[in-house]
DNA sequence: AATATATTGTGAAATAATGCACATGATTTG
DNA sequence: CAAATCATGTGCATTATTTCACAATATATT
């Protein structure tokens, strides 16, 4: 299992990006996938695909492929998402409720739990979903109750640390955060940061390149 | 300029990242940073920071550090967010709302200029930023007409493929798909797809590994 | 002005990740 | 049942990325 600690971190990202197609397949009743088709599918190279899932074990059979059912719960299991998991928020503005309301999370095994938010006008409230909106300062309480397992960030930048700290500070271990911010935590707490800005700014240097590559080969 | 061209791709995502910090700095008027500091704050490498610069030139001063405003100057430049960028977003849901709505977007260069949905309740619906929902079969000619840089998908998975279609087929460069589904484009467009709970199950993944190591130590 | 200290830029080593190409085993066909 | 076909699993070469370590250069100190 200590094996289990050297898996390439693209790896374990492209895991969950074969998982998608594989629900769908799942639905459609389709038994069996080959590394090329699934390949295809997530835009990688086919012995990519194999190499993933054989850091894993043998889930294929020669000559055929995949089954589709088991991979994708082998998948789950090594993702660890073959369980439900406990998720909170903080700080319920535009992209906080947007995502409460998201039920594909629900879908995929995230249950939220519990929202929480600073402004005294948003405490109080009851969401759509069936939340009540808590005051920040109930965190630690809150979280250590409950036994939270996840907490996603959505306040603005300048608060995102202080909302980081008042998570892990109560054990949670996991934290998702959507602001532009990078938060500092023990060892103990795992972030991911997840700047949908950066994102965008990826795409125009990408469109530069190309607009400049045109006009040298052009000319 | 075609050297450029094999500049790593976690490099520019990390370029990014620095403009963070900087623009704290430059707010703070803080004349002075050495890669030492911007690589802490940004979690990584200082030898990273100085080879991610030295692609594009040599920005700092030996024994001294970079100037802030200058880096920052410099890294947008090359990012190309020197210049503001026109946006549209098709799927006016929870998350399409959200995003228009976020004004950081404005703050960063970036405009939107039209936003779009197949829904005739929402289509006419006049948004607190001052656009009005158009309706989605109207995105070739608008695309075209105001010449659109960059489109953002937030339309159920199964409608990405779709409105990503409209969207290249006028000729826009760059998508930002929000969807699960992995949208396929010619060449000449290029996608970003940020998949939410992707994000998550890394997380979950790490966490797993976390709980299994502690296991491991302890007995 | 000499010495100590700070910090960049970069070649080269180390590490990480990808993808080819083929042996291996399953299935189909004639 | 032999031959042809298919598709996995994997060793290895290749390619990509990170990190080290140090020469080069600037500033501070005495
Ligand atoms: N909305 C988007 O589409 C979008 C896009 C990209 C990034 N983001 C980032 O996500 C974050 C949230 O965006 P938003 O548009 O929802 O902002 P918002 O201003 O609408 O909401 C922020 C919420 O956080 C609450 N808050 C502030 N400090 C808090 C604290 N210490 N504890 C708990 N709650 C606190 C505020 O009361 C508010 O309700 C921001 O960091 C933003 O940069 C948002
Ligand atoms: N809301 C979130 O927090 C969140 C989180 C993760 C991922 N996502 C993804 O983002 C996407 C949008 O999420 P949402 O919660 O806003 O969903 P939503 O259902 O609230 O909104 C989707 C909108 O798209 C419109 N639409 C459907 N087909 C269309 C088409 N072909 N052209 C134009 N418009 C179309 C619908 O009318 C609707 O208004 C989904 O793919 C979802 O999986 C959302």
């Amino acid at each position: 299992m200590t094996k289990e600690s050297k898996i390439p971190r693209p790896t374990i990202e492209r895991l969950a990006l074969y998982s998608r197609p594989l629900e769908i397949f799942v639905k459609s009743n389709i038994p069996i996938i080959s590394s090329e088709k699934l390949a295809e599918l997530c835009g990688v190279n086919p012995a990519q695909v194999r190499k993933d899932l054989a850091y894993f074990g043998e889930f294929g059979v020669r000559g055929v492929g995949y089954e589709v059912r088991e991979l994708l719960r082998e998948i789950k299991r090594i993702l660890g998402t073959d369980r439900r998991w406990s998720l909170c928020i903080v700080g319920m503005g535009n992209l906080g409720m947007s995502l409460v309301e998201n039920d594909n999370f629900k879908q995929r095994g995230y249950d939220f739990v519990a929202a929480f938010d600073l402004d005294p006008k948003k405490v109080g409230i009851e969401l759509p979903c069936g939340l009540t909106i808590q005051p920040a300062h109930t965190i630690p309480e809150q979280v250590r109750a409950v036994g939270i397992d996840l907490g996603i960030i959505t306040t603005p930048s300048r608060e995102a640390q202080r909302a980081a700290e008042l998570l892990f500070r109560a054990n949670l271990k996991g934290i998702l955060n959507f602001s532009a911010a990078q938060v500092r935590t023990p060892e103990c707490c795992i972030v991911e940061n997840v700047d949908l800005s950066v994102k965008l700014e990826n795409l125009v240097y990408h469109l530069e390149m190309l607009y400049k590559e045109k006009n040298v080969t052009a000319q």
